[in-house]
DNA sequence: TCCCGATTTAGACTTAGTCTAAGCGCCGTG
DNA sequence: CACGGCGCTTAGACTAAGTCTAAATCGGGA
């Protein structure tokens, strides 16, 4: 796992104690945490941080393109660490989200929207895992 | 238009003057509001509405699968009637968002998806409007 | 008409997130 | 080493969106 401060430096954000344990976590993770649940594993090991530097981190991170904010589900706004484009899908029941590789499916016919240009587009399902599947961690 | 009441009534919804008052704006409106948005628009035929109510009233039609709660955009939750499935183009610059007929564009290999088991997805799409799109209204 | 369950209401409460003003810490300079 | 300044962090007040509660009201069937 890449070094946090090298990332950040990488990114035009000064380091500090603080926004190294923010990164440490959040940039590696797979669970698509809440702003509040960021602060809370923060908080497991920097018990002293404050919520308004969690969420001041998080926006920094978005605007310097480490972090993705989605919003996809019903009452909740989650993180998402940028590494390369992917799809979306959400478990009905839990609410978990589950990433789906880029190339899993093709979207069509992007390019013929005549009104609109395209920057970036993504495939959001919602349904239900099968029993059969492993967990991914 | 549909008769509202004759609609509510065929989702199993007892009519009442409030929920008609809703249900006539927000059933035929391509403005994907939010709630508040949904409060002030039936304030100006009903000013005594109250909040609770049309939060209500917004609850129990999605419920009754008259209404889709959308989460595509930065702080907004949003309503949109259900009609047909369609996919969302989200301006960045105005967070406006336009629907996106369902056969305008194609996502192939949902069906592969080993782990999942997809009731529902829709494309959702971010960027800008063409200078040349004619307003839709 | 009367009654009972359903609906509506105002306002208190909760939750997520932002703002503000003060304090702290780090770094470069003299 | 002391100083000064800027940027970071902090606690807590504030805001906005939405839910809950308890009381009042409505409306349809016996």
């Amino acid at each position: 796992m890449k070094d946090t401060e090298t990332t950040l430096r990488g990114s035009g954000i000064q380091p500090s104690a603080q926004r190294v344990a923010v990164g440490d976590y959040v940039l590696h993770t797979h669970e698509h945490p809440s702003a509040d649940l960021v602060w809370k594993r923060v908080r497991e090991r920097f018990p002293w941080i404050s919520r308004a530097t969690v969420y001041n981190t998080l926006n920094l991170f978005v605007d310097k393109g480490l972090l993705q904010r989605l919003n996809l589900s019903e009452d909740s706004v989650v993180f998402d660490p940028i590494t390369e484009t992917h799809h979306h899908f959400i478990d009905e029941k839990s609410g978990i989200i589950h990433d789906v590789p880029w190339d899993r499916v093709q979207v069509c016919n992007i390019e013929s929207l005549r009104d609109f240009d395209v920057h970036d587009y993504q495939v959001v399902m919602r349904g239900s895992v099968k029993a059969t599947r492993r967990s991914k961690h």
